[in-house]
DNA sequence: ATCATTTAATCGTCCTATGATTGAATATCC
DNA sequence: GGATATTCAATCATAGGACGATTAAATGAT
């Protein structure tokens, strides 16, 4: 069953399967999984290798294994919400729209909060590292006024660096571990969004915006001007 | 090597062992631990188990094998710190009051704003839950008068129980998972802090009021409220 | 000197056997 | 008959050994 062409390790694939089939409902909470020799068969792998699988996924609170009774699927409230996995799991296959509003939430307190930080104690090389990806991605965009090609994947990559220079620029790595986490979840769940390059170009100015209030050292400029970006975020979420 | 005591499971026991001795330099960053075989015998165990724990303490992000090479400790910059168990560790044995106050920093911008979500939203019975654990504050400090037997062990637990409970009246459960989990590593990091009696009897003023602004429905006089509680924590953070 | 080949170290995977834990069935005793 | 102790059986937990895959480094060929 397991494909030749994943260079993954094999627990890893095995981790995700099962990871995504608990997801799915096809093993409910609060019941048990198959026991372990049942699972290698199913799966064609070795016992070492299915338990390397569940003992990430008991790390990240989805399963627990008791001796005698099995492995009981944990109750979701269990789970570990900001393990990068987990997260980007429940973003693909659940609950959808209520819980990315959460996510986009926690994102705004948190990245409003990091660009009021990176105002105040940012570096001339942090500010440098911000702006280089903020004029290419201008580029990009004055070069997309033909409509066509425009290489959306790449614009994604370089905004996301964009904002994780401004994060690492907060000087605290924690606050900007979870809003790099989150954005990143929330990047691979929702590829393609907004492909809208009008839309795009206007946020620029928005982008601009920040960094300059960063530039000038202007904490609350910064946090009002990342604020004004997850607003239009929020506007472009899909209603419900 | 393994005492026979613990009921942890064994591969706990040895992940954290590695842990700490990744933490406190023994193992350090860039460079190998010893091959798998040789941790075997040095702690005496199987290589299954040897393997289950250093899956998980690569999915923390402190080490990553390699084919050949063997198992490299990685920077700081990769540890997954919003891992319950690493943000304990760290607290514990790392970078202390720097660290410290950069958890604070987080705690109170995701607490705050929990407060906030939490009159805006909450129900009847999640204000019941919150005020439950509040009186027996109260009734605990003013027992207390006489000096001696106050449970401070107790005390913090109930302490806990009313900041969970405001927590998940937000909401939103990832806001309240990012805040209960940073409470408890902190919790367990400083466990004997705040001695003072007469201290926590000042707090529970304010306590009452973020309760008190809640229950109404007030959602800026919860973020204040809130915020001036962390206030009085910065103030009894160890100074450098 | 450069490139291809071989080698060896290390992790990756599989297999089988035995121990430990514990819920449930059974037997014992009052 | 009911409470308590005992036995049983299912499941995970741990051990140990064998072989495969990967790849950095040593070796050899051009």
């Amino acid at each position: 069953m397991p494909p030749k062409a994943y260079h993954r390790k094999l627990y890893e694939y095995i981790m995700e399967e099962i990871a995504l089939r608990i997801l799915k409902g096809d093993y409910p909470s609060e019941t048990t999984l198959p026991n372990e020799d049942a699972l290698c068969k199913e799966y064609q792998v070795s016992r070492g290798v299915l338990r390397e699988a569940t003992k990430v996924l008991t790390q990240k609170g989805l399963i627990q294994a008791r001796p005698k009774v099995g492995t009981l699927v944990q109750p979701r409230s269990n789970w570990n919400l900001f393990d990068a996995d987990v997260l980007t799991w429940k973003l693909q296959v659940d609950g959808k729209v209520e819980f990315l509003r959460k996510v986009t939430e926690v994102r705004r307190l948190i990245e409003s909060e990091a660009a009021r930080c990176a105002a105040e104690r940012c570096s001339p090389t942090e500010i440098a590292a911000i702006a280089e990806p903020l004029e290419e991605m201008a580029e990009m965009l004055t070069a997309a006024t033909d409509g066509s090609r425009f290489d959306y994947e790449t614009y994604l990559a370089v905004d996301m660096a964009f904002h994780m220079a401004i994060m690492e620029a907060s000087h605290n790595e924690l606050l900007a571990q979870i809003g790099v986490t989150m954005r990143q979840a929330v990047l691979s769940a929702r590829r393609l969004d907004i492909h809208n390059v009008k839309v795009l170009q206007e946020s620029v100015k928005d982008h601009r915006r920040l960094f300059t209030a960063i530039q000038a050292g202007d904490a609350q400029g910064a946090y009002d001007a990342s604020r004004l970006l997850f607003d239009a975020v929020w506007r472009h979420l899909p209603q419900r």
